[in-house]
DNA sequence: GTCTATATAATGATAGAC
DNA sequence: GTCTATCATTATATAGAC
């Protein structure tokens, strides 16, 4: 579906496409209009004419970057769909890198476009622990919003931190690589839990019970 | 400890702090030498008389913050000692921000730094599970490492995303305050586990053994 | 040690020819 | 639609006075 990026396209959507592959690549403030200009084979002067300005290349990209994403996994987000969205990934993460990097650079600079994207993954985490609880598969967490969090939290940060840890792995290449490797303990800790006792829960359920409200004092 | 950062410092200290506030808080990117003389009351050219360049005062920062933390990190990491770290942060969370904050920005920038502290707390993570696993309070994973980069990238999507997610959460602050409301699903979630059933974990073991190694053809 | 003044480079943006 | 030329701004860094 992205055989030929570069041909059969307007120069407008041409320079769009390559500056989503710089930003994703070098991240946005590190990514200048010049660079973008050079890399499509235009003159610096044409980003302005279309787009207006920097910021206005920027939205251009996020929203098709967006579109594309959301619109593919929407497609695939009917009940049941998260476990053919990720059998997708696995048969082609390739097809997958483009938009990921961009979402990573945009997570990593801290925007609204970020905020927005992690209000979406807590949403989406949620529902899935939700509709996990009611059909018995998933524990009864006391909150379920907080463990949504975690969880949205650890995807992010295997995203945003995956060309990181795969240093620290010892494997080449970058999160999708992480991610594969992952899998496996995931699911294990997902499983059987981390610890073997209760006794971590239960000190701390005891620290922060209603009669010691203030457990910095404790 | 931290009473008057501002007197009893020479000019080049009070400059190095000043700069270290501005970076935890704005990022390095978006700090300018300028704003960190006007900040520091002094001159943008004393900036590069005491440092050198740019680049020599983030140099002297990050060795300041790295030097701190480690050490205070390392005098309480005796075995047995996180969980005294960690009652101390609850005790005391507001000492800890700014080198967090800037430990952060750190981490989003996405240099060498943040490599490498990415890479310690993997190590502290799988010494913490390894001494666990031990004495019997961690289930024994089949792999270790794996599930220490797992916390690890939790640990650091947490401090380099918790602004962003205490807006999903509707408490306001930073990380602090997800950090506190994150505690108690997480510590279920590791004491109990997600799922209750051991299905999954099954049919991926099942998918990725030995007479499927291409899991993305089965 | 500290300042002022200036050099140099790179950025986003404008104007107008073609 | 596209380019060239230019401007204004901002950044780091230098030189030399005090």
């Amino acid at each position: 579906m992205r055989s030929a990026p570069q041909d059969d396209l307007t120069t407008k959507a041409r320079i769009r496409d390559t500056a989503i592959r710089l930003y994703a690549r070098d991240g946005f403030a590190k990514t200048s209009l010049r660079a973008i200009a050079t890399e499509a084979g235009v003159s610096p002067g044409l980003l302005i004419h279309h787009f207006g300005s920097a910021a206005g290349l920027r939205e251009a990209c996020d929203e098709q970057v967006l579109g594309v994403t959301t619109e593919r996994a929407s497609s695939k987000m009917r009940p049941g769909g998260l476990k053919h969205l990720m059998a997708e990934f696995n048969r082609n993460p390739e097809g997958y890198t483009l938009e990921m990097d961009y979402l990573r650079q945009a997570l990593l600079e801290g925007t609204a476009t970020s905020a927005s994207l992690f209000q979406h993954l807590v949403e989406l985490s949620e529902s899935v622990i939700r509709s996990g609880i009611e059909d018995g598969t998933v524990r009864p967490f006391t909150d379920v919003r907080g463990v949504a969090v975690l969880t949205a939290l650890t995807s992010v940060g295997s995203l945003a931190f995956g060309p990181i840890a795969a240093e620290a792995l010892g494997v080449e290449g970058d999160w999708q690589s992480v991610m594969q490797r992952i899998g496996g303990p995931g699911l294990e800790l997902y499983t059987h839990g981390f610890y073997t006792t209760d006794a971590f829960l239960t000190a701390y359920r005891e620290a922060s019970s209603p009669d010691h409200d203030e457990p910095q004092e404790a």
